[in-house]
DNA sequence: TTAGGGTTAG
């Protein structure tokens, strides 16, 4: 990001576009020195949009949890600002306060479809269910984003069968569903167990149009997976005409539980992009079926490659190295070079400040009990 | 114009 800001101002003047997308950057990654340095720009220069401007500094600096400066960019508003309101309240919810957003809500003069969406999406994110059908049942802008907020919060609570009855009840209201619901509903039949429910959702989703849809085909894979229709989830990878990394790692993750190890092997060489999940799933197999020294291997070129381990590969993989520690001193003498990618890898995540991610008292404890402690203190 | 909805992987 900062490279990125440099290197835009030294060769020629930034565009208004490539500056707002820098900010919503920021905004995502909560870069406060680098959105303060795009604030100070926006100062100098001038924009053509003051209002777009003020809204985007503003989403910075709440992300950022920076409300003085929130307060600011408030303060420049002449008395109440719809869109600004709504922010405040998105917010709130991002943090918990759902009290706060509520009081916000009840004061605004005015409200639009946003408002009433974030309150009860915002009560849905915290398992408040019958708070949030006062708001949905209340809003009276209704529209795809509000009913998917709906429908997707019930899956999300695990009110399966719900979700399907909100689904029908917005399909009789004549609003269409687009992807985002598809991708919920989909996951609502999943969960359900239910295959005749989830093929009339297919056909619906070939009648509307979506069969072409990354996430509607990753989601409809994995219903397949969980229904025991390996051949089904097969087809429909085979049939996309893109995947992404999602694709890639259903089918990975389907030849992992078969037990079939080449096939998965085979995937995994052949994914054009990878992420922490499909290395996790790769090296916990190895593990697993007792391919220590391949799941150590593995995880050394996942460090190398830039990935943070989570907690479960990290689990997989010490329960790897124990078994390797345990059978090195006799093999020490046949095989010297064999401890060396164990050691290496703990160079590399300290060269590379890998964090012993979350949940590392459990991962602690999976240690301490498969290895000594003096071992375990030479390996911290 | 901005702000509200998500799933898919271990």
């Amino acid at each position: 990001m900062r490279d990125a800001l440099k290197s835009r101002s030294a060769v020629n003047p930034i565009t208004n576009l490539a500056r707002f997308s820098l900010l919503k950057e920021c905004a995502r990654q909560g870069l406060i020195t680098q959105g303060g340095v795009l604030h100070g720009h926006f100062i100098k220069v001038g924009t053509s949009s003051k209002a777009y401007n003020a809204i985007q500094l503003l989403i910075m600096y709440l992300k950022c949890q920076r409300s003085a400066d929130a307060d600011q960019i408030l303060k420049g508003f002449n008395g109440f600002n719809l869109v600004a309101h709504n922010c405040l309240i998105a917010a709130s919810v991002e943090r918990g306060n759902l009290d706060e957003a509520r009081r916000l809500f009840d004061e605004m003069p005015e409200r639009n479809e946003v408002s009433w969406t974030a309150l009860a999406s915002g009560f849905l994110k915290y398992g408040r269910v019958e708070e949030s059908m006062w708001y949905f049942e209340r809003n009276p802008f209704h529209n795809v984003v509000s009913w998917t907020a709906a429908v997707s919060g019930f899956v999300q609570n695990g009110l399966n069968y719900k979700a399907m009855k909100l689904f029908l009840d917005m399909f009789r209201c004549g609003v269409r569903p687009n992807d985002v619901t598809f991708t919920s509903v989909v996951r609502a039949c999943a969960e359900l167990g239910a295959f005749e429910l989830g093929m009339s959702v297919l056909s619906l989703i070939l009648k509307v149009g979506f069969e072409h849809n990354i996430s509607v085909s990753n989601s409809f894979i994995t219903f397949s997976l969980r229904l025991g229709k390996v051949d089904l989830a097969r087809r429909i990878f085979h049939r996309m005409e893109v995947r992404d990394v999602i694709s890639w790692t259903a089918i990975l993750d389907m030849y992992v539980e078969m037990g079939d190890l080449t096939e998965a092997r085979r995937v995994f060489d052949e994914m054009p992009t990878r992420n922490t999940v499909s290395w996790s799933a790769m090296i916990a197999r190895y593990s697993q079926s007792g391919y220590t020294e391949e799941a150590v291997k593995l995880f050394y070129r996942m460090i190398q490659d830039g990935f943070s381990p989570n907690t479960s590969c990290l689990a997989s993989v010490i329960s790897a190295m124990a078994c390797l520690e345990a059978l090195h001193a006799g093999m020490n003498i046949h095989a010297p070079g064999r401890w060396s990618d164990v050691m290496n890898t703990r160079k590399l995540m300290k060269e590379k400040g890998v964090k012993k991610s979350g949940g590392c008292s459990w991962v602690e404890s999976h240690l301490t009990q498969a290895l000594p402690k003096k071992q375990w203190k030479d390996l911290a």
